[in-house]
DNA sequence: TTGAAAGCGCTACCAA
DNA sequence: TTGGTAGCGCTTTCAA
């Protein structure tokens, strides 16, 4: 950061106390109970018009928002739906579900939260997000086991949902066949005639909960027959690409199924800047169909996937938070599909 | 979603209510002054080692974990950093800086959440913040206007910082100079012989904030020379990338600066397709310095960007946070570096 | 060393 | 139609 030199000379800044509906109260000349009624436009109470103009009036002029944690500390609950935000770089893929989910968590008037875990794990993360009293947690498996599922229950969490290759105890599961998205790849570069199937693996920590169910599919889906898999790490950078395209060819490998298209791409380039030829020495395929899988030469075969219609999640959570009680639901929820394209 | 069928029956499940403070004070057979005592560890009061020893263990067994409304509304204030969730999908850069601050944050014992901005826009946005009372609030200059400043401090919040090319009213301003960012890679096509100069614009909602400034710099950058700059909105998607470099001939453009490293080589691709050479025909360069610009060929040129240390920052909330009555800070955030590669 | 009690801001019940 | 007030869970002062 560059600190650069500010104009204005510091304000005296009245630095009134934060306002509350009793001070709104007062300005308008009636009780805190009438303030209540006129904001949150209830119901079963009439309130004359003049006394509900001068209510909002006043609130208008005090600049008065109410408080949150006061109101779910009354109501002895809260509409915020938690979840942790995630710790690695969320592609596209994640982001536009997340934010589908947002909105149709907002508009059946949930608030959706994401906590910064700042390298806090396991039940101690559960415990922190317990602290909030959300009314439903939505998580990766991997964060939550059945010890945090009990732990945010037991704190008044309604919904437990979690994301991830397995269910947890307790909790609603959302699964992603992670194992299916190796499978449909690994079966694709078999059924087109590979038999020697090297699957990269990142190097890179916090990747595993995803890439190895994808190596164990990709296994599963030559068990039986005469092909080899083998696995190869990767770090996400160049040099390393290129250390392992140096040693392609004893590796006596056919075909690659990398873990994702962006480590496709960077194992292809280096491949190609080896000298060998895509795909007639190795077919490559990836997986999440990014944009840049189509822009490549040749084009980048790969795995697409589905995540779920924020609607329909956002209505499991609605669901569970009215019936708390109801059996835990399970939903696959990774649509894979081959997109074969020329690196195949 | 895929509904596959449920192997558990539902538990009866106790449903005991949420444990309270007063209930371990009951298990331990102590006042809930004492529980208090004991899981704050309050320095100021001495408890006997097995009357700490009971209170802690009776939490345990409850499963008892402290509620942070009742919490900081008996405090006065919480810890609660909040920034909004990003409305696009956030690229690498911004993940990695987000982590960083989210961590160094977490070290001086704040909370960061993110909140989920569901279709909520301007002042109305920085209420819903101010209902959670917030110590800090950390937002896109373009989400918050003087006036929502005033509304957050008016709330209690005691640093509202924000991101953006101008600084807020009131608020510590971080400058993300994109416009250097336009005029750093403009210039260097100018460098380089290149006169007739486009401007990829993202025709995408959202991102305006981002390219506007990044277009006006381009501006800057040739303003007063015999340079032109036209700007070339593009959809990321290939149908528009090709219909864009079908009419290249006829623009007449020897250059183009595209918005960032992922429209680049969208378009330097379609060029490609459609017979150009790069840099020959046209000279390309992006911005973000993505990994994907390396992979490319020709090698993609690029404009590298520093966003500020989690640490300074964090640094820079506690302190206002300290200090709530301090002249607003001003900092230039985006240190933009031109990366010569082989597309210019 | 421990307990009693006030009070943070809000809503909803009950009275007037 | 409006007001009084109890009480949500917690911390902290004051008393014992």
């Amino acid at each position: 950061m560059v600190q650069i030199p500010n104009p204005p000379p510091p304000e005296p800044s009245a630095a009134r106390s934060v306002p509350t509906s009793a001070d709104v109260a007062r300005l308008a000349g009636v009780s805190r109970a009438t303030v209540s009624y006129v904001l949150n436009n209830t119901g079963a109470v009439r309130i004359s018009e003049p006394t509900r103009r001068r209510v909002r009036e006043a609130a208008r002029e005090l600049g008065y928002v109410p408080h949150a944690a006061a109101r779910s500390l009354r109501a002895g609950h809260s509409r915020m739906v938690l979840m942790p935000a995630p710790s690695f770089p969320a592609g596209p893929l994640y982001s536009r579900f997340l934010s589908g989910l947002q909105w149709a968590l907002g508009r059946l008037d949930y608030t959706v939260v994401q906590y910064g875990t700042a390298g806090v794990h396991g039940d101690e993360a559960a415990r922190a997000w317990a602290e909030l009293r959300p009314v439903a947690v939505l998580a990766p498996g991997s964060d939550l086991g059945p010890r945090g599922v009990e732990i945010l229950k037991r704190s008044g969490a309604r919904a437990v949902v979690t994301l991830g290759p397995e269910a947890v105890e307790g909790a609603h599961a959302l699964l992603t066949d992670q194992e299916g998205v190796g499978r449909g790849a690994t079966r694709h570069l078999y059924d087109r005639g590979r038999r020697r199937i090297g699957v990269v693996v990142p190097a890179e920590r916090g990747l595993d909960v995803f890439s190895a169910p994808r190596l164990d599919g990709a296994r599963q889906a030559v068990a039986g027959t005469d092909a080899t898999v083998t696995e190869l790490p990767l770090r996400y950078e160049e040099g390393d690409a290129a250390r392992l395209a140096a040693r392609w060819r004893p590796l006596g490998l056919d075909a690659v199924f990398a873990y994702n298209d962006e480590y496709a791409m960077l194992l292809m380039r280096a491949l190609q800047d080896e000298g060998l030829d895509i795909p007639g020495d190795a077919a490559v395929i990836g997986a999440d169909d990014l944009m840049l899988g189509r822009l490549l030469r040749p084009r980048l075969s790969t795995v697409h996937l589905e995540l779920p219609a924020g609607r329909d999640l956002a209505a499991l959570v609605d669901r569970a938070v009215h019936d708390p009680g109801a059996a835990p639901e399970r939903h696959k929820v990774l649509g894979a599909t081959v997109v074969h394209r020329e690196s195949s």
